[in-house]
DNA sequence: ACGGCACGGGG
DNA sequence: GTGTACGTGCCGT
């Protein structure tokens, strides 16, 4: 028999791993018993010591054996430490760690994943296909073309009775199950919903908010009706505590996991990986990172990059140390500003351009990790003190004899996700699974990037994030002027993309910098016309804000307000449908042209909402929290909507969104001011003429390079409405 | 005028 | 098991 590794998880009263595999006739479970081990590397003389104070305590598997210690280092003795009880694990580095005054034992291999040691250990990986039950591997982690089993799944969705907004004291009102409505009383309904599952017996169950709510909930109601609800294949679960966390500069919100045992629950909302890259991204990752899928649907790209790096690590004879903090090489004041610079970035010229073209370099910072070896052990590394292998600008030597741990666990996935998009121009039928494989590798190597300039990260350094930027502005600084030199004029330029005009041969063009440079410099497509927009307090070109139409049809947006999370649907339709309007212009003359004919659209959908005639839910923002309530001096929209929760008990972490309408916008009193989604009945009246201003504020922050800003558009507005008002010429006529 | 606050990326 | 730093714009005081 044989089966792909569906989930693994340690079980902490047996003190063995669990596995289940996906049979082509359904699942099978194994057992067995797994020892993980810890080590320690005591000061010269001391490991009698250590031995015999371990033994003292009833520890018993204590052997040494040799590990490298530090990236790049060669091996050394070390003792390896049996831990048979799960549980121990922490709390015995930190006895350990205690006994060396916190400072003289260094503790290795504590905080790893549990799961991860089993597969390292096992040479077995997450939805590869393995031999049962000799656990021998069927399957290689680094093909391309790899067997998939076919996954049972079911959709699973709950609707609470009760209030506005649903809690774990409301009765059921109905499940879904693949669309199909289950309802009637709550125990009849609990207990078709579990014959159901046990029927279907699917492998992986998807949700929307499952973690925060629909689990949860079902669990809660089971309980109430005194029954027992077992979604997974085993009983039991897996959860974890909710928290809010800092990250990508924002406070975010976790639910806590709802994991099952034996089958697989992905929150199709919570999930990044899977919302990004589908059942395939997440299938390759898995397999890469040797994190299963339904652990990995709640990690960011950047854990699966760091778990890759650290698989690899124990791959190449390391052992990875417990608390990892490597400080930042002294260096003074003036390298200190020549180094923290990011990624080079031209002023764009503000306006519309016709006939431009767009090249981006594949994955450029990863590649300049690859091709200059950039590492944590290999930036100025010890054995390579007169390396011509230089960093621009900062002199930082690089190391000329081995290739670096990043480098190592980067090659492969470059290869891979450029195969992958040579792949999915070619087969019809894979054409979307290598696409969402290419896609999530993507993100892979992109967060790689990040990590190495995070402080926590285990292999980050600070000097490799430096050197990354210092390679990235050199290569772009230089690819400009190789443009310049072919008549081409650079209108913009950003970390790892060119916007050029000229009629020269781009081909060509890219050919050379590629051979130039080293790296892909691809071409990303001609621009029928594209509009960068100014910075609205200076007017200079602002660095990340344009639209602009390729040949194919197709619009490339970035940075305006259709964009962000915290428009209303209002603005972003008028957006989306003045670009439509827009995007019918073939060139920059017949674009200009157009533009007095999208102003209709906004003036349209002013009148709508003069006359009150458009539907609240098109109006209610969305603004994400970064406090909580009482931790807010400002009074404004948001915090009004969240005293309106508060007041009904509904408290809202930091990370989570509050939606709202806005009702009158100067009022100091929060329920008059706002009214929070959850309560909106649909009759509201809503503020109009300051959904106008946004509509106007939306409309302007396209057409401002012509002639028509805000300050413009209001001024315009003002004018027709006082016609209107006299009936001249009434604004909802005007269409 | 100035501080508080939220958003972006890629596709 | 959480990428940083920063530019940008709006709003409230």
């Amino acid at each position: 028999m044989k089966g792909w590794v569906l989930d693994c998880y340690a079980d902490h009263e047996t003190n063995r791993m669990v596995t289940w595999f996906k049979t082509n006739s359904g699942a099978e479970r194994i057992e067995e018993e797994f020892v993980p081990r810890i080590c320690v590397r005591a000061p010269q003389g001391r490991t009698g010591k250590l031995v015999n104070d371990l033994a003292m305590i009833g520890v018993k598997g204590v052997s040494k054996v040799r590990r490298r210690t530090g990236l790049g280092e060669e091996k050394r003795e070390v003792l390896s430490i049996a831990v048979p009880d799960y549980s121990s694990i922490q709390p015995l580095a930190v006895t350990i760690d205690m006994w060396g005054g916190y400072r003289d034992y260094l503790l290795y291999d504590v905080d790893l994943r549990m799961d991860q040691r089993y597969f390292t250990d096992r040479k077995i990986f997450p939805m590869g296909l393995t031999e049962l039950p000799s656990l021998r591997s069927l399957d290689s982690n680094l093909r391309i073309d790899y067997p998939i089993p076919r996954l049972r799944s079911v959709d699973l969705g709950v609707r609470a009775g009760g209030g506005s907004i649903p809690t774990f004291g409301d009765p059921i009102a109905s499940v879904t199950v693949d669309g199909a409505e289950i309802d009637g009383p709550e125990d009849k309904v609990i207990g078709e919903l579990q014959a159901l599952i046990r029927k279907r017996d699917p492998d992986v169950i998807y949700t929307r908010k499952g973690d925060s709510f629909v689990l949860p909930y079902l669990q809660k109601r089971a309980e109430a009706n005194g029954m027992e609800l077992e979604l997974g294949r085993d009983r039991g679960r897996r959860t974890a505590r909710g928290k809010s966390y800092f990250t990508y500069g924002r406070i975010l919100y976790k639910p806590p996991a709802y994991k099952l045992r034996g089958r697989v629950h992905i929150d199709r909302e919570t999930s990044f990986i899977f919302a990004e890259s589908g059942m395939h991204g997440l299938i390759e990752l898995s397999r890469l990172s040797l994190i299963t899928i339904q652990d990995l649907s709640r990690m960011s790209p950047g854990s699966a990059i760091s778990s890759m790096q650290i698989n690899e690590a124990l791959r190449t004879g390391h052992v990875v140390q417990w608390k990892k903090n490597r400080p930042e090489d002294f260096k003074t004041a003036m390298a200190l500003i020549a180094s923290d610079r990011g990624g080079f970035i031209y002023e764009p010229k503000v306006g519309v351009h016709g006939g431009v073209w767009e090249v981006d370099f594949f994955s450029l910072y990863p590649s300049i990790m690859v091709r200059h070896n950039i590492s944590p052990e290999t930036m100025m590394c010890g054995c390579c003190p007169q390396s011509r292998h230089v960093v621009p600008e900062l002199g930082y030597r690089i190391c000329e004899r081995r290739t670096g741990l990043i480098p190592h666990v980067l090659v492969p996935v470059l290869k891979r996700r450029r195969l992958y998009k040579d792949l999915k121009n070619k087969e019809g039928a894979k054409r979307e699974m290598y696409e969402q494989r290419s896609k999530m590798l993507k993100w892979l190597l992109v967060t790689c990037f990040g990590y190495t300039g995070y402080r926590n990260a285990r292999f980050g350094r600070i000097e490799c994030h430096e050197a990354i930027n210092a390679f990235g502005r050199d290569i772009l600084v230089r690819s400009a002027d190789l443009a310049g030199k072919r008549g081409f004029e650079v209108l913009h330029g950003i970390v790892d993309s060119l916007w050029l005009l000229g009629e020269g041969d781009i081909a060509s063009y890219c050919g050379e910098v590629t051979r130039e440079v080293g790296i892909d410099l691809q071409l990303e497509g001609r621009y029928d016309w594209i509009v960068f927009l100014p910075n609205i307090s200076t007017g200079v070109g602002a660095l990340n804000r344009y639209y602009g139409r390729f040949e194919s049809g197709e619009l490339k947006l970035r940075g305006i307000a259709l964009r962000r999370r915290d428009t209303p649907v209002l603005v972003e339709d008028l957006q989306r449908d003045m670009l439509e309007r827009l995007s019918e212009a073939r060139d920059a003359a017949s674009f200009l042209a157009a533009v007095p004919s999208s102003l209709d659209i906004l003036d349209g959908c002013i009148s709508k909402l003069r006359d009150g005639a458009v539907p609240v839910d098109r109006l209610i923002l969305r603004k994400r929290i970064s406090q909580r309530l009482e931790d807010y001096v400002q009074f404004n929209d948001s915090v009004a909507a969240l005293r309106q929760l508060n007041d009904e008990g509904f408290e809202l972490q930091p990370g989570q969104a509050v939606e709202y309408l806005i009702l009158d916008p100067g009022s100091r009193s929060s329920r008059d001011r706002v009214r929070a989604a959850p309560f909106l009945e649909g009759s509201e009246r809503y503020d109009a003429e300051r959904y106008v201003d946004l509509a106007l504020r939306g409309a302007g922050e396209l057409l401002s390079p012509f002639g028509w800003a805000f300050e413009d558009l209001r001024a315009r507005d003002e004018g027709r409405s006082k016609k209107g008002q006299q009936g001249v010429l009434p604004a909802h006529e005007e269409k």
